[in-house]
DNA sequence: GTGGTCTAGACCACT
DNA sequence: GTGGTCTAGACCACG
């Protein structure tokens, strides 16, 4: 499943789980209707709680990225290409509109923004 | 002071006035040495607890923005033009890292989200 | 035996299968003294875990529906008329009587959820 | 705050407690922007876990019933008339349809639907 | 085997 | 004081 979490970040470890499983839905490496590994598997795997797992599940279901059938698993919910691009427009757009507002604030012109942004896009490679 | 606080945010309200005052400081709106209100007037215009005043006061204190003189209240540090351009940098740097870092984890290239940037600068006017 | 099965319902598979057959039984489509087909046929044809089908013959069971003769397979119980009006009047209390008491606590009052059920009524053709 | 807990139903407690608390609002007898009690108040009057009061909370503000302040409490969405009674017809049609459907496929006609909710409603009471 | 619910108890951040 | 997060562990329903 592809997951790291770093448990020194300030963000919650299930919200790292959700952010990277949604993103791995959302560009299309996880199939619609495929089966994601068991809470508990993780949990082991990942050596956290099966909880702290749940919570990431419940918040991806939540949110439509999946669907639970009991007793059998949880599952991608099958998104169309166009659906996935509206849904990473939509989360780009929020998380770069705060940046750039505070930006603004602090008197950065586009230039200075774009220039920051290109030296970060290479550095987090 | 010019300090608008939404206390639905998710931020935090200290970090909210924090921000801002520090982003005036860094523009060079507060001059060097300039008082800053007390802590009370601050607190009742917007309705707020001290105790969150005095906690965004100390982050300010503690990050060198601000200063505080026993009895007499706390004043702006001087700056120079130098110093307010790399704590600009810095500042710039921590908050759009992990956004960026976001960015590529959903799948976007350098263009795209420079594009993104542009169009939300423009809509922010 | 016509079962059609939704498996990402949140109603068990088995409450499923058991209803739609009660329904056939209470309807008398299915006569008495006639035979079920065998839980392996069924499980085959509906690609569900013969677990499943057997917990829901069990029920039928259970509930008189249908019985057992060892070493020849399921049947359905010869019922009166007035036993399957009653069986049914006992079934649709069931499935009515906490949503009622839920359109209650909405604040519906008897014509309100009338005029609904008469809407839905026409709507389900 | 009038919840009633019924630890014997098959309905997660949780699940109850929002049911009653989102038909509070719905109805309006809850004002926007009012607070609700501290989840710890709540749980030791009902003698339950926080977290299951926790878990209610939750999913009211994911329906977007409440929203939290951290630090200060939970408090009711202000919510239009219109906008309530949206909510209303829309919860009572996911209610209904479902036994709309079970009924006919018991062979009820819509008087004999009718007339077992008149009963029902009166008992209910 | 799977997930769903509930429990108790701890630590943290914010006001 | 408030809610937010994480923990461990138990029991149940479903397949």
């Amino acid at each position: 499943m592809d997951i790291v979490i770093n448990p020194q970040s300030q963000t919650p470890i299930y919200q790292q789980i959700f952010s990277q499983i949604s993103a791995q839905i959302i560009r299309g490496e996880l199939a619609g209707d495929s089966a994601l590994p068991p809470i508990r598997t993780v949990a082991r795997e990942l050596k956290i709680s099966v909880i702290t797992i749940k919570k990431a599940w419940e918040e991806l279901e939540h949110q439509g990225f999946i669907y639970t059938v009991t007793g059998k698993g949880c599952f991608v919910t099958p998104l169309s290409l166009e659906k996935r691009a509206d849904l990473r427009e939509h989360l780009v757009t929020g998380l770069l509109q705060k940046d750039i507002v505070s930006c603004r604030e602090l008197g950065l012109d586009l230039d200075a923004i774009i220039g920051t942004v290109t030296k970060l896009y290479a550095d987090a490679e």
